[in-house]
RNA sequence: CGGGGUGUAGCUUAGCCUGGUAGAGCGCCUGGUUUGGGACCAGGAGGUCGUAGGUUCGAAUCCUAUCGCCCCGACCA
């Protein structure tokens, strides 16, 4: 039981102004967080309540999937990632850990860095201590800060440079186990989730080496989510956009055979695709090409769309490459002949085809037929422009956007979007990392192989806001029971009366009993200001002690998500209470 | 990092365009009246106007630079 006078819960009338969204400005007017700077928070009591909350529940279901608990360092030498896959692409958002030193000394490498995530760390950690398959499977798992130097952090605890995550890693003898232990992991997500009260929905995510559907983000539905997520409810098909496909080609497709020969025709200062569907060429979008230009490791490589479809660029990470980028026009040129605006994939326009590290095609192209494109030759295009003839694809793949419409892979129903907030990734990493720091085992034939990993987070600080951005009302949060810093709040509104605290004192004590956590309001306030607090903070049970009351021998109990007030004789105010909590508890 | 904003008391902000004594509300302190949904009266404390240069007789206000913060884009739990 804890004494609002004395405790420390420093609620405020109006949002800062750098609240964006409702979530965000309740954390702050509730007296959950304050800011530090951009993106760093401190915890005040009432959040870090929450926290460990939401902390323990996610323990509890870990340990019972089998999940060993562990605690890795933060600050990691810099050369325990440069040995990893992912430097290059992931230093950029990677808290530097030297020394401040004196400011004296030019850029040089790091020494140390901020630990992201844990992969760099577990991977040579398992490598070193297991070695046999007899100590296989493990699955590892943290509950601690992490660091991300976000580009831009973002709505409160939302997008933040320091936060608070759950990270687990399987390591399995084959593939089959790493499956094993991912459904493990997607069932303890499921049950922690509905633990909290945060109404997840699993989505299929980058699959990254597996494949297939082993992937799966869970997302809160909010509409200042920054994820979207496309679905059709009767198919039960959600997916990331990122990751998201819809049946445009049928499967029994027959590419068309060639309409004519290729031609090309002068189309002068004509360099985007909606010029080109203007009159006098008047070729609509869906039958033109569009021929991106990027670059991956170093090496140029081409994309080609239909005119009327966008690159999803997570896509070409299916590629291979470790860090990619659109290129420059001055990078452009050299390799296709043209600037951007007239460049094409027909075999023979592309000046220096030998560069190229492939051309990669989008499925879709394959509907366009005898299409236009450019000809690789500045103020001119070719027609009549053949997928299977004339364009040199390297590989077909998935690299558009997907619009909501469009059918369904699973039933053809039109597919939907909707916005929600990412809060747990479960990944089946495969043997990326086994294999760059020689994480391997004996198996029974005293044959070494590779572990087969997986890795797994829950953003615990961002599932907090998740939980207040779809549970409050105008008035403040609405906590569901398992995660709200207290359970039940009496409320005492003449603190001064010995009677009134001291019923209070004996309802706190009977609904702490029960096994609720109990705040007291024993504040000098006026009604109105304490009542308005106890909606802000969204105590789930509110129990009333009032002068009036008294005099009629009751006290109020009330349900912060409901309207009504249910009047309970002083006699049977802590039988009623200790069953208010029970029922809340089942 | 690109684009757009913004910085005035613990919080929300007016004043800036058109240079001339820094204002309000909330919160805080004191006294009084109040007391079931953010009370009222009286008094009070609290501000290098983000920072550094510049223009000017004079700068919160105009100019330059710089830093912080917010929003839109690429990244992620």
């Amino acid at each position: 039981m804890k004494l609002w006078s004395q405790y420390f819960i420093p609620t405020l009338k109006e949002s800062p102004a750098d609240a964006e969204i409702a979530s965000h400005k309740l954390l702050v007017r509730a007296g959950l967080v304050r800011k530090l700077g951009g993106g760093l928070y401190t915890y005040l009591p009432l959040g870090l309540r929450v926290i460990q909350k939401l902390t323990q529940i996610c323990r509890e279901e870990l340990d019972a999937a089998g999940a060993i608990e562990l605690w890795m360092p933060h600050v990691h030498p810099a050369e325990n990632w440069q040995q990893g896959p992912r430097w290059a692409a992931a230093r950029e958002i990677m808290f530097r850990a030297d020394s401040a030193g004196d400011g004296k000394r030019g850029p040089r490498e790091p020494e140390f860095v901020l630990g992201p995530t844990h992969e760099e760390v577990i991977t040579p950690l398992v490598k070193a201590e297991i070695t046999s398959y007899r100590d296989l499977p493990k699955n590892f798992y943290q509950i601690a800060t992490k660091f991300r130097n976000e580009i831009r952090p973002r709505y409160g605890l939302m997008r933040a440079r320091e936060f608070i995550m759950m990270d687990a890693y399987s390591f399995d003898v084959d593939d089959n186990g790493a499956i094993k232990s991912y459904h493990a992991m997607k069932a303890a997500y499921e049950s922690f989730f509905r633990r909290v009260g945060a109404h997840t929905i699993a989505v299929e995510a980058d699959t990254g080496v597996m494949g297939g559907s082993f992937s799966h983000e869970f997302m809160v539905p909010a509409e200042v989510g920054d994820a979207d997520v496309i679905y059709n409810d009767e198919s039960g098909y959600a997916a990331n956009r990122e990751k998201a496909t819809s049946a445009l080609v049928p499967a029994d497709f027959v590419d068309a055979a060639p309409g004519g020969a290729l031609e090309e025709f002068p189309t002068p200062g004509v360099v985007t695709i909606a010029a080109l569907e203007a009159a006098p060429f008047s070729v609509p979008a869906e039958k033109q090409f569009k021929t991106l230009v990027y670059i991956g490791e170093g090496k140029p490589f081409l994309v080609i769309l239909r005119g009327c479809d966008e690159l999803e660029e997570a896509k070409l990470g299916a590629l291979g490459f470790a860090v990619f980028r659109p290129a420059t026009p001055d990078e452009i040129e050299p390799v296709l002949g043209a600037k951007p605006g007239s460049l094409g994939a027909v075999k023979g326009t592309i000046k220096n085809a030998a560069a190229l590290a492939g051309v990669f095609a989008d499925q879709a192209i394959r509907l366009v037929g005898d299409g236009t494109t450019g000809a690789n030759k500045d103020g001119f295009h070719l027609r009549n422009v053949n997928v299977a003839r004339d364009l040199a694809v390297t590989k077909f793949g998935d690299f558009r956007r997907v619009r909501p419409g469009e059918p369904d892979v699973k039933s053809g129903q039109p597919l939907q979007v909707r916005r929600g907030i990412e809060v747990g990734h479960i990944f089946i990493l495969g043997t990326k990392y086994a294999e760059k720091y020689g994480a391997a085992y004996t198996d029974d034939q005293k044959q070494s192989h590779l572990m087969v990993m997986g890795c797994y987070g829950i953003g615990i600080s961002r599932t907090m806001q998740a939980i207040i951005e779809h549970s409050h009302d105008a008035d403040g949060i609405l906590w569901p029971w398992n995660c709200a810093p207290f359970h039940v709040l009496v409320c005492v509104l003449d603190p001064q009366l010995p009677e009134a605290m001291e019923i209070a004192r004996k309802l706190a004590a009977a609904a702490g009993r029960a096994g609720a956590d109990v705040l007291v309001d024993d504040r000098a306030e006026r009604p109105g200001v304490k009542f308005k607090d106890a909606d802000l903070i969204g105590i789930p049970l509110r129990l009333t002690i009032g002068g009036k009351g008294l005099k009629e021998g009751i006290v109020e109990l009330k349900w912060r998500a409901q309207k009504d007030v249910a009047k309970v004789p002083l006699a049977d105010a802590e039988a009623r209470v200790a069953a208010a909590v029970a029922e809340a508890q089942a």
